[in-house]
DNA sequence: GATGTAAATGAGTGATTACTCACTTTACAA
DNA sequence: TTGTAAAGTGAGTAATCACTCATTTACATC
C-alpha cells in the first residue's frame, strides 16, 4: 500500500506547488511531448513555448527527462485511482449489483478521466517503448493491478451467477479490450464525429454481457 | 487499385534489389527504431551496428525519414493484404459460410503476419503520431479500406441472418477490438506465457458470437 | 597495366542539443 | 533603505546530429 501512498503524495504536491512559470514550461512541453515526442521536442522550443528563458527549466527540472516524468507520473497515479480501494467487492455489491452495471459505471468514469486527462495520457502510452523505467512503472504498478482488481470482479460476478464459466483472464481481457476498442476509436481515431456517448456505451455493454454474460434460459 | 498497385510494387522492389550492405542498413535500423524510437536513433549509430561507415547510409537513403520510410511502407501495404481483394464476399462465400468462420481465419492469417513482421509493425504503431504523412497513409490507404471492407462482411453476413440487428460500424469496432485486445496481449504485453493459441482464438471467436451472432432460437 | 565506374569510407561541416553558470531582476524581511 | 534569497535570464559550452564530399577501394573491360 505504501507505494500507493507515494505516487499519490507526488500526485498532490505536484499540483499545489508550480509556479507561474514553471505552470506555463509543463503547459508547454504536455502540448509538444504529445505533438512531437519527447525525442523530437527540444527544450529550446519548450521554453520558446512557454515564454521563458531556457535556463528557466532547468531551475525547475534537473534534466529534461526529469520534466517528463514528472508529467506521466501522476497521470499513471490517475489511472489506478478507481482501483485502489482495499475492499472494493465490499463498496462495489452496494452499489452494482450486476457486472452490466458495473461496466457501463466503469466506461463512465474512465470518459471523463480522458476528457480531462487526454493529452497526458497520449504521452503515456507514446512514451512508454521508449522509456524502460516508464514500461516497467506501468507494467508493476498500473497494468497488472487494473488485471488483478478486474479479475478478482469477473470472479466475484461468476460465484454470483452472472458470468459463463470462461477463464476469468479472458473474460477481462475481452471485456478490456472492447471498452478500450471503443474509447479509442471514440477519442483518438474520429474524434470529431457526433457520438451518442449513451447509446454506444449501451450496445457496447449489451455486447459484452451477450458475449460473457450467463443468460437464463440458456 | 492504382494505389495498392504502387504500393506492391514497392514493396517487391524493396525486397529484391538490397545490396548486402544495405540490407545490413535496414536491419540495424529496423531493430534500434522499434527499441529507442526514430528520433533517439541517430545515423551514426546505425552504420555502427550495421558495420558500414556513416556515409554509406547516405549513398542508399537520402535521408534519415528515407530509410523510416523505405522500412514501415512496405509493412503498410502487407497490412492490407488479405483485405484488397475486389470481390472478396465472393470469394468468402466459397469458403467461410459462417461470419464465425471467417474470423477464426482472419485472425490465425493476422498471427502469422504478426509473428514475420512484429518488430516492422512495432515501429509503425510507434512512429505514425510523430509522423503525419504516415497517419494519412495509414488513415487513408489502411485504417479505411479494412474498415469498409469488415464493415461490408458484416452487412453481408447480416443479410445471411448470421449478425442480429445493431449498426455494422459498431460490430465492426467490437469484433476488431476484441481481436486486436488478443493479438496486443498474446504478442506484446505477455509473450513469453504458455499460450494455447487454438484454445484462445475459439474463446475470443465464441465471446465475440455469444456478442453479436444471431441465436436460434432467441 | 590503363581506364572508367560504382561502392564505400570517414573527416569535416554547420546546425542543433541539453545543460551550465555568471549575472540580473524580483520578492520579501528587517 | 539595505540586505539576502529566490527566481529568471541568456550567452556560452562540449557533445551530438544529419549530411556532404574528397578520397579510397573494388571491380569490369580493354
Amino acid at each position: 500500500m505504501s507505494e500507493e501512498k507515494d505516487v499519490f503524495k507526488q500526485l498532490l504536491d505536484q499540483e499545489e506547488s508550480l509556479t507561474e512559470k514553471q505552470q506555463k514550461i509543463v503547459e508547454a512541453a504536455i502540448e509538444m511531448f504529445a505533438e512531437k515526442g519527447y525525442a523530437a521536442t527540444s527544450t529550446s522550443q519548450i521554453a520558446k513555448k512557454a515564454g521563458v528563458a531556457e535556463g528557466t527549466i532547468f531551475r525547475h527540472y534537473k534534466t529534461k527527462k526529469d520534466l517528463l516524468l514528472s508529467i506521466v507520473s501522476p497521470a499513471m497515479a490517475k489511472l489506478i485511482a478507481p482501483f485502489v480501494i482495499r475492499d472494493i467487492n465490499k463498496v462495489l455489491d452496494a452499489k452494482y449489483e450486476r457486472y452490466e452495471d458495473f461496466l457501463k459505471a466503469m466506461i463512465i468514469n474512465r470518459q471523463e478521466f480522458l476528457k480531462d486527462n487526454m493529452t497526458v495520457f497520449k504521452i503515456l502510452i507514446q512514451e512508454i517503448p521508449f522509456h524502460p523505467e516508464l514500461k516497467e512503472q506501468f507494467k508493476e504498478h498500473i497494468a497488472q493491478k487494473i488485471f488483478d482488481k478486474f479479475t478478482g470482479l469477473v470472479e466475484y460476478y461468476k460465484e454470483k451467477g452472472q458470468i459463463v464459466d470462461l477463464p476469468a483472464p479472458a473474460v477481462v481481457r475481452f471485456s478490456a479490450s472492447s471498452i478500450f476498442g471503443l474509447l479509442l476509436v471514440r477519442y483518438i481515431f474520429l474524434p470529431e464525429e457526433n457520438w451518442n456517448d449513451e447509446k454506444e456505451i449501451e450496445m457496447t455493454v449489451q455486447m459484452i454481457m451477450n458475449g460473457v454474460g450467463q443468460q437464463d434460459g440458456r
